[in-house]
DNA sequence: CTGAAAAGTTAGCCATATCTAATACTGCGT
DNA sequence: ACGCAGTATTAGATATGGCTAACTTTTCAG
């Protein structure tokens, strides 16, 4: 029977991505641009899935994930986010790399570098960009709070998450200032899905509908702190951050 | 035209360390053993990595690389080595398990990386093994010093390398103490290839011929040091190390 | 309710990297 | 100088994963 390879967790992990985010059912056709291959490629991999019990699928009906095929998924997204928090907290990797930094090392974390990695990070919660890092066991921590741009007029709040999916925008939204952890006041906001002025860090900025939608707000802290509140993944780095040249 | 793939990138590093340590043409044979793989899929793999002018190749003639398969060798080697200086000293992997982790990283490691990597160590010239880093820019530091058991008695000397080919030996000999930087006293050598007793750091210890050789050492320190001279890659790890319950 | 657009599937092909079995070379010992 | 043992190559097959082109099913708009 064909084995785990990258193929395959890369799909899974495509697949449970879509469904955490979406519905629980995914389409051929989201997962082929989620991927970026072709639909006849997705159809392929979709039946060698189902043959070795990770998805449910039936022609022309989408696919959801068996308990096993989450597991698998759940560890890729664990190894990810391990990845992503110790680059950038101990190599001082710039948050818009990480991603793509760790979308290779996902694949390439045994049982006991995860150990180590998890120990050095003190058993961490949520990567650098606000995003629950699941447990061993597969318990994934929700993610609360809502888009930035839904904010009105004077809200203080505390950016808990910051979509990482387009480099471009997040190293933009870094040079804001707006990653988690970062108190935040919205100043203006503009009506019909309009640009929000926001003060961030003494600073004021203004920033379109689309961006602010990529960032996650909770209630300021001057509210009563809620349990299990956090507040980002603590500083950045202490040292051999890439400074200076760059050929 | 052909990319430099995982495959391409280990058959070059097995070239380049067959060619290094035995002579500089390198047989068919010796490269299937080395990566395990069968005699016809290195003659298949050798073809194209001739087309793509990485190494020379003649029919029933061996391999030696070019200096772009050199180049790329030395890359490898490189990230391998890298990695497993990190690991041993940020991240406590044990000795005899750094070899197997960067087997696997030394193929993911971006140029972003590998200068936060070297940074962080500290521009760092040997690995943990005692085996030199090549630089950027290819040039490599020979390995000087001798065989373990080519020692006479009463020798004093320090531990250069210690061979990691062989996890379960590395493991033994760690476990005795003979790592890079340890001083030694040969206190015995029985004749015609026989055991040497050895004096580690207080302890006696008797070594079998075989695994003496997998040792390589210098001169004591109490003669003048060597220009260059330098004892291990330093204390191993301070935290993190993999302790208590090992599932 | 129907037909065209969208979505998905099948068919057939390509590239990579392996393998086994059969064949061809090389070189060494006598 | 010759044959044989060892080494290397060719032939042909397999597995993975991806693609385009052509076809089928579903869905939705009118």
């Amino acid at each position: 029977m064909p084995s785990v390879t990258q193929a395959v967790e890369d799909y899974l992990k495509a697949i449970w991505r879509l469904s955490h985010e979406g519905g629980e059912r995914v389409s051929v056709g989201d997962i082929a641009s989620e991927l970026k291959v072709s639909a006849p490629s997705v159809t392929s991999m979709v039946r060698k899935l189902k043959s070795m019990r990770l998805l449910n699928y039936e022609r022309y009906g989408g696919v959801t994930l068996t308990p096993r095929g989450r597991k698998i998924a759940l560890e890729i997204v664990r190894h990810h986010r391990l990845w992503e928090l110790y680059l950038y907290m101990r190599l001082g990797v710039p948050l818009e790399l990480v991603d793509g930094e760790a979308e290779r090392l996902e694949h390439v974390l045994s049982d006991d570098m995860e150990e180590l990695l998890t120990r050095n990070l003190g058993d961490p919660t949520h990567d650098p960009h606000g995003d629950p890092i699941p447990s061993k066991t597969g318990a994934l921590a929700p993610v609360e709070g809502i888009a930035l741009g839904q904010l009105e007029t004077g809200t203080h709040a505390v950016v808990a998450r910051v979509s990482d999916r387009n480099p471009e925008k997040l190293r933009y939204l870094v040079s804001l200032g707006l990653l988690p952890g970062a108190r935040i006041e919205v100043e203006e906001k503009a009506p019909f899905r309009g640009p929000l002025t926001v003060r961030i860090g003494g600073r004021r900025h203004v920033v379109g509908a689309d961006l602010a939608n990529l960032v996650i707000v909770r209630g300021a802290p001057q509210a009563s702190r809620s349990p299990g509140a956090r507040r980002g993944p603590g500083v950045p780095p202490r040292s051999g951050k890439l400074r200076g040249k760059r050929r």
